[in-house]
DNA sequence: AATAGCATTTCAAACGTTTGAAATAATTGA
DNA sequence: TCAATTATTTCAAACGTTTGAAATGCTATT
């Protein structure tokens, strides 16, 4: 039991050669001659040789890891994206630590860091909703370290690498769909103003409204931040105007669409089984529901997150300079249930 | 910008002392002089040295990560459990590689395999429901390297470290509810007969009736795998029979039994509003349902998590004998809703 | 004043790689 | 055949720590 571990050292002997000529054969170094790579490689093989990464990161002084910040794990678009992360990063021998700042400021410039002592390679950070100074975030960069924002980030920070979901056209598409089936009072449900796209998600909205010539009203535009008797008085304060009775609905998000839904039957709205919705998300659980939303917009979150963790990966290894800011949007589709 | 990094060599030179003392000061050596450590512990405090992970572990012969294999993070439970183990691991300074098997064997392996490579210092694991053969999962304890087997585990393997949720209790807690609330008749519907706590479980609900006098029929028992036809026929199978109609069911999992309950909705069973149900999981998306599952088993998924890394890491620092195999269970809590 | 004994510090090797420079071997040309 | 090339291999240092052994400094004892 307990073999001794296989290193360059032990191949070495065994081949009679140098530790050196056994690396650079591994490396495939053009000064090795052929016939010695092959028979270093197929040492290697049989012997299942693996290089100890401890001793390649701190010789190439990088750690190999990837951090991640993000509002919660529980969260099924976040949950999502974490496999197209570390997916991609695990391919390229990357670790990832994934920490969760459950959308507080303090949690997250403490994991920040954190994350700057365990001397991550990169991060990758979905900021909290009340994220306005970015102090904790900069240091990174001042360190060298490349950071991208992914999802939510600092909308009038020009100066940062972003990706995210392309939430105008999701949401352009959303209220196009609606308009299509015959409505006119459209109402939109906006999440935490603190939330940059938000606002694009609300431009997608409105513009889908002006290009389609249905007239927009301030009356049917509400906002919520993710609890629960915040949203109900959002919905109350769309629905109270018999004038203006919305017919359907747009909602940033699937979580705070059900809690509209879940209130509308509550109070047994005259109309209820008229009113048309959508949100953000497509939620598997959509179809245990008695009165699911007619479709959902799909943000790809997996893509999202590969997206984020390509991009990083470039950074690192300098293949796009830290300053030559990026932006990626990842489109999003209608999925009508 | 990109300022040299912090090392003991380079504290050692501002302080005018050998890497040793400094190394040694730090690590609270009693041969170093008082006032030798406070010097060198300021010094770094004021500098931010942070002890560089890649040499401690090459020198250490650790990779300070610990694997993970379970079969699906979009699971709950898994990433509820998820967070347990983060948090603690990297409260001790390792690193947690997650992987998911999907619930495959030829996966599993894959990535078995690939943690091996990886020198992970520790495994954790939730075998898939297909895994009977374990030669993939031995080699690790071969090689030296604990493994932690977490709520999926073998059954039969007595030879194996586990920390399970106490499902019997939890079953048991359930299925005495319902009796208490006047049910009779009072349906089982199991998971994958595979997965070896399916039995636990209903072992529990069996116990229950047995300790309270309800009489156990066979026909209330029926299994079913994940997917929904399958949990479809097994419900059509419970409730075929007028003669011993349920009048109450506690199932596996949380997901299969909203495919219960969104079946008996859609065949507009006759007594569908009497029937009450109880599921492991306790998922916040029933606030959302407009049949809701009277209870729920909360599994407490983050503790189960959390056992499983602390066990872990004492096997690593062998604080406990590898062989000296171990098997933790949590309590679950019925939550009323 | 020399020495034993202790407290404290430093030396030096090791962990397993990578890599430029130096050394050696093989080949070519005259 | 000998020097000049070229191909191939090896040396040696470095990455940043840890740690037993050796060295040094100091105090107390005689």
């Amino acid at each position: 039991m307990q073999n001794t571990p296989i290193t360059l050292k032990f191949l070495a002997e065994k081949l009679k050669m140098s530790v050196s000529t056994v690396s650079k054969a591994l490396n495939n170094y053009p000064t090795i001659n052929e016939y010695t790579k092959k028979r270093v490689q197929e040492m290697a093989r049989d012997l299942h040789f693996t290089p100890n990464k401890s001793a390649i990161n701190l010789k190439e002084r990088k750690s190999r890891i990837i951090g991640i910040i993000l509002p919660n794990l529980l969260d099924y678009f976040f949950t999502r994206s974490i496999y197209g992360v570390e997916q991609f990063a695990m391919k390229n021998g990357y670790n990832v630590i994934i920490s969760q700042s459950h959308d507080e400021l303090e949690k997250e410039i403490q994991l920040a860091d954190m994350l700057l002592k365990s001397r991550v390679d990169g991060l990758i950070v979905a900021i909290s909703k009340n994220t306005q100074d970015f102090g904790h975030l900069d240091q990174f960069e001042n360190m060298g370290i490349p950071v991208v924002y992914y999802t939510r980030n600092p909308s009038f920070n020009l100066s940062c690498h972003k990706v995210l979901g392309n939430t105008f056209q999701g949401c352009y598409q959303a209220t196009k769909f609606l308009i299509d089936r015959g409505h006119k009072k459209i109402a939109y449900l906006g999440g935490p103003k603190m939330i940059n796209f938000t606002h694009d998600r609300f431009n997608g909205y409105i513009n889908a409204l002006k290009d389609n010539n249905v007239p927009f009203k301030a009356e049917l535009v509400a906002y919520t931040d993710f609890d629960k008797e915040n949203t109900v008085s959002a919905i109350q304060n769309l629905f109270n105007d018999a004038e203006n009775m919305p017919t359907a609905l747009v909602a940033f998000k699937e979580p705070i669409l059900f809690d509209a839904i879940k209130y509308l039957k509550s109070i047994n709205h005259p109309k209820f089984n008229e009113i048309e919705c959508i949100g953000f998300g497509n939620t598997p659980f959509i179809s245990y529901l008695d009165s699911p939303p007619i479709a959902s917009i799909e943000e790809n979150p997996e893509s999202v997150g590969e997206n984020a963790i390509k991009l990083l990966l470039q950074l690192i290894n300098r293949e796009i300079e830290i300053q030559d800011y990026q932006k990626i949007m990842v489109d999003c589709q209608l999925v009508v249930h």
